[in-house]
DNA sequence: TTCGATAGTGGTACCGGTTACACTAATAAG
DNA sequence: CTTATTAGTGTAACCGGTACCACTATCGAA
């Protein structure tokens, strides 16, 4: 492993010079650039990002951390952030942290000390402290889906709530006399607000009972056994409202095993608008976040951010839409 | 951003004893410990991981590269590459390259050059060269999935072309009288080596033809395209082996919109066993790796790597296992 | 009393880059 | 011919930690 000094050495300049080389930065003659770059060559040389990093108190990384990777919409989204960031000449860790507060600090701790030029935040678990010391360190921060309401950071999410009225609103619509919702972690700020909007609009209705809800976690997995046990007690209802996709296709699977039609003895809507809610059969009929826009907006804004410190936080939310598929279509 | 010397300076004593207290390392005095922990305390003090890394030449983090996040067998593997990690003390970087060579080259150099301890690699991109330069760096290495065959380095995987006869055998034995394969991506040596087992079986039967193998990226939507240009094609075939179970999923779709019955008209295989596999209508039947175990070695591996390089690489070749579900289960 | 061991602490070189500043030589302007 | 300018390069401080080495004070053993 050779340093800058073995190339100075080797090719008998100083590392100043070296340095300007490697950076294209200042003026070097064309003789000894050749020279130095022939012995960068020779040596097989590579500049340590690390001491650059140190150097430059900046290292072209952002961090996107993000509570599970298995739930295909928080992949879509680094997607958008990949893409953005490679515009922007940045590269993307990724940091999963099982909606875990241990893992989560465990993360913050290295990368909120310098080795991130910023952080794109999704967790239920962070506090006004945690981006205190962020920003205390001099490191931008943007949140996304699961946010904490502070108009002093930049954050980007959709009305969960109204997300979830217009999803129940739906299956009354399309005729459900009965409706269970399969709601998500209860710790968790968005199956509240979700829960909340199914609430909205069920709770004055002469069959609503508190044990139509159901709390699962974020698995398809879970989405299924919860379906199961809802159908046991419930074996009359005839819509589910899900809390995700991801719920919905175990929903789907459990109807299924049941012996339960969907959407016709039983209609079945999620949220997300994950891309493969088109690909499941039936397809499913879904709340659709703009995935691809919270991505981008994020880097977007974590970019400008890093670039100018003094710009001014702001909180969005953006629009969600109703995507009608077979899993409601009812004949 | 307060410093080591800031903290030092506020409480008194040199910067060594500050280290000292940060590290629990030497012998420090209960009263200047509390001292030192005080001005850390005031100063909201915390400790830059650039330098240290720096200083230590190590940073306790490892790079996970991958070639994509949206399928979900990446995500699994990760999900055991961060638990070995977690227990060894480990932080893990997850990289996705999109199968791009610019991408897996540009997380390389920033990577290699001292920002992770090692690095665990599935790509199909890597080259001898790339290993030189990540093992001239002293960087330790596993690669995982997709190989590059050379014993000079730590690689685990399973035989994909054994998998691929096990798959096609499987569609015989189940009665399938002929049989399309869904291809991966040509440049791709998994790809090819589950086409090759799938050729093993088939190609001498007589309604074998070359034009039954189609070829598609690796994603449902693509799964799901190509299906029906199959079906559309070979109006009779009666058994798909997908190269993966993402593709499985879309021929899934596929079959049901071109109204053919699963398993009984069409029978569908995928490959790799992902979780969502079991949990679709009908489930898929699938040629199992053991991803799990796979990330887990992957991590052990480069553990004791790290730990000791003169440690001999291995070549592991991982068993799979077929799964029978509803999809090949013809009544 | 003298000496060795040890607890506790400080000074500072070092990790490997970047860059401000100083300097020389060559060229252009007056 | 002198002076200002600029191209090209080197020296060394600095980024913020770590840790080796040196040093003092204290205490028990010889």
């Amino acid at each position: 492993m050779y340093t800058i000094r073995d190339v100075a050495k080797k090719a008998g300049v100083s590392v100043a010079t070296v340095s300007r080389v490697i950076n294209n930065k200042d003026k070097v003659s064309m003789k000894t650039e050749q020279t130095v770059r022939a012995a960068i060559k020779e040596l097989a040389y590579y500049p340590n990002s690390i001491a650059r990093s140190l150097s430059n108190r900046k290292s072209n990384i952002v961090g996107l951390i993000v509570p599970s990777i298995n739930n295909s919409f928080f992949p879509e989204i680094a997607r958008a952030v990949e893409d953005i960031a490679q515009l922007s000449g940045y590269k993307v860790f990724l940091c999963n942290t099982d909606d875990s507060r241990e893992k989560l600090v465990g993360y913050l701790d290295s990368l909120g000390s310098q080795f991130v030029d910023g952080l794109i935040i999704d967790s239920h678990n962070i506090t006004a402290e945690d981006l205190a010391k962020l920003t205390g360190l001099g490191i931008p921060v943007v949140m996304i889906d699961r946010v904490l309401e502070d108009e002093n950071y930049t954050s980007i999410m959709v009305d969960n709530r109204v997300g979830g009225r217009m999803a129940t609103e739906h299956l009354l619509e399309v005729g459900c006399n009965k409706i269970a919702h399969i709601q998500g972690p209860e710790d968790e700020m968005n199956s509240v607000q979700r829960m909340l909007g199914y609430q909205d609009k069920v709770n004055t209705l002469p069959w609503f009972d508190k044990s139509l809800i159901a709390t699962a976690e974020f698995s398809v997995q879970s989405g299924y056994e919860v379906t199961m046990e809802l159908l046991a007690r419930h074996g009359d209802i005839d819509g589910i409202f899900a809390c995700n996709d991801l719920l919905a296709i175990g929903a789907l699977k459990a109807a299924h095993e049941w012996g339960k039609k969907v959407p016709n003895e039983l209609a079945i809507i999620g949220f997300d608008g994950i891309a493969i809610s088109e690909l499941t059969v039936p397809g499913i009929t879904t709340v659709q976040q703009p995935i691809y826009q919270i991505g981008e907006l994020a880097m977007q804004e974590l970019v400008s951010q890093i670039k100018d410190s003094t710009i001014a936080a702001k909180q969005y939310v953006l629009d969600i839409e109703l995507i009608i598929r077979e899993s409601t279509m009812r004949s």
